[in-house]
DNA sequence: ATGTGTTCCTGTCCGC
DNA sequence: TGCGGACAGGAACACA
């Protein structure tokens, strides 16, 4: 599920209780995820200081002071649960193991992070932390779109001649990261393009027009994510799913929320994902 | 090189 | 209440 905002939201709300904090132990219930987990891997995270916890698109990145960094992947049902730590102070009672609870961090502090991720579709590795944007899971990753490397002359250079729908260009983790389905959505929508135009034949400006769009989309559901991180702190300890008012997402048939547009949102499937858009405003 | 469809897995929801 | 099918926030992989 989680795409940039959500992933960034978890970070947040992991670093408190993880930055700065050594793992006393480390429970791994399975072999595998997506993938078998690294060989060892509880051994090679107990006792370890997580030095920094980085964001790379989509991934959470845990630099240890082993000098190695865990690779964390919640795929589309990876959940993180924070435990034993409330308002700031270390309580120490953990609810009872739950279903799909793959990997448990015991913290020495006395909190403890929760892996809980029904559909496996999640994915952990370790890996030298010299080189780790080097990784196969990570190089081929395109700029980050909240830093300086994603700007308008790029993004115009990368939809040039691409006849794919700008829908599946923008999903394309290679051209920008972090964007999924929901969010390629809304940013369409509020650009007023439709899902299916091919990438190579909007006009430049236009294409131009999507990076602030992008920027402000992902910016908003971080924050609408980091008002929700105070509740969760104080509710449950769950992170990173967070009610943010989609304004397109998931509302076929139901009426455009555009000032005086009369259309209902409608639904189309493009390379197996939903496409929700209003066919007056997007074109 | 690009573009598209399939696949991994479990859970939920909706119509019959 | 059961059953079948569609669908779900990702992305690697196989193939045209």
């Amino acid at each position: 599920m989680p795409e940039l905002p959500e992933v960034e939201t978890v970070r947040r709300g992991l670093a408190p209780v993880m930055e700065g904090h050594v793992i006393a132990s480390a429970q791994v219930n399975r072999p595998d995820l997506r993938w078998p987990f690294p060989e060892r891997m509880a051994e090679r995270l107990a006792g370890k200081k997580v030095q920094a916890l980085r964001r790379r698109s989509k991934y959470i990145l845990a630099d240890l002071s082993s000098g190695e960094t865990l690779i964390i992947h919640l795929g589309m049902s990876g959940r993180m649960l924070i435990s034993g730590a409330q308002l700031g102070q270390f309580h120490h009672d953990h609810p009872a193991p739950a279903k799909h609870d793959h990997v448990v961090l015991d913290m020495e502090n006395g909190a403890r992070v929760t892996f809980n991720d029904a559909r496996r579709f999640g994915a952990m590795d370790l890996t030298p932390t010299e080189g780790v944007e080097d990784h196969w899971l990570i190089r081929d990753i395109g700029p980050e779109p909240l830093g300086n490397a994603f700007n308008e002359a790029y993004l115009v250079q990368r939809f040039k001649g691409r006849n794919t729908p700008v829908k599946s260009a923008l999903l394309d983790q290679r051209l920008v990261a972090g964007l999924g389905n929901i969010y390629v959505c809304e940013v369409l929508y509020r650009a007023g393009i439709s899902p299916s135009r091919k990438a190579g034949r909007i006009a430049a400006a236009r294409v131009a027009g999507l990076v602030p769009i992008i920027r402000a989309v992902l910016e908003e559901a971080i924050e609408a994510g980091g008002s929700s991180l105070r509740d969760y702190r104080q509710a449950d300890g769950e992170l990173g799913y967070f009610q943010h008012g989609f304004r397109v997402y998931d509302r076929e048939g139901q009426p455009c929320l555009t000032e005086g547009c009369a259309s209902t949102i409608g639904r189309i499937v493009q390379s197996g994902r939903s496409s929700f858009f209003c066919p007056t405003c997007q074109r």
